[in-house]
DNA sequence: ATATAAACGCAATATTGTTGCATTTACCTT
DNA sequence: AAGGTAAATGCAACAATATTGCGTTTATAT
């Protein structure tokens, strides 16, 4: 796991502004072991900023690549420093959340891409959904929603 | 491709009743080209169905393994018919939609599983995003929503 | 120091999804 | 075929998530 560059670093490579809101969001993505919810990033920024400017923010930074969005069917979008390259195993009982690496790079192939229409990919996202061994001996429960 | 069981035999196979707003939604579902979003599903069906009526409808039959939910990373859900095993290839500039088999089957390793403290896995979610080549043609647009 | 574009905060609004409850309906049993 | 029952539906209200416009503030290049 190599250290990530500061956020200031990362945000003037990136050529946005480097506020203070950013960069206390960036430490708490930094700090944070799993992906995060906009609530729990709210709630650690202790309303230091607005809920606007942290979907603003939240948005640029994606698209500059800095942070990732990411879907764990919680009903609401999950962030991460976009770091190394691994992807998740959430308990769709506890919502638990796992990283985990895969053995071979995922690549669509060139022939794949021509048959399809499509000029390049970018990116991918992928999940694994299963049960933690805690949920699994409990009665599976199914609904509701978790941060 | 396989033809799929008829909405009613899908139905009746996971003890779910028979009733005419799943059978026209599984219908719709059927002849979509593409995953739709619960909007287009709507306008499909012409209002002679609540909103409510088929988000729980979409659930019933998610639970059951009779459509998949999947996120475009449009800001909302959208739905297929679980049929074969495919992902997907999505333009994040114009929003269309391509399927695409893998090669290879993705798994997790038994002992990923135990290194994380998770029992199994149950599905995954893979999509891949790029851009198609109309899109890549042109000047890449990058934000709104698309259905 | 200052100009300027980017970022921010606030308010309003849109969109997506959920819950409670009374009514209707599919379908099983007889 | 009739009727009982749980499932499914519709309506209304609500909750959560996300977005937009706009006037003000602020980071930063000059």
């Amino acid at each position: 796991m190599e250290p990530s560059p500061s956020p200031s670093i990362l945000l003037r490579r990136a050529k946005l502004k480097v506020t203070p809101t950013r960069v206390a969001l960036l430490r708490i993505l930094a700090s944070a072991k799993h992906p995060l919810s906009i609530a729990k990033i709210a709630r650690a920024l202790r309303q230091s900023a607005d809920r606007v400017t942290l979907y603003r923010a939240l948005d640029a930074l994606a698209k500059a690549g800095i942070v990732r969005r990411i879907d764990l069917q919680h009903g609401h979008a999950h962030y991460e420093l976009a770091q190394d390259d691994h992807h998740h195993l959430v308990c769709t009982s506890c919502g638990r959340t796992a990283s985990i690496r895969l053995p071979h790079r995922l690549t669509v192939s060139p022939v794949t891409l021509r048959r399809t229409g499509f000029a390049r990919v970018t990116r991918h996202a992928l999940e694994f959904f299963g049960l933690c061994r805690s949920c699994a001996a409990t009665a599976p429960r199914v609904s509701g929603r978790r941060n």
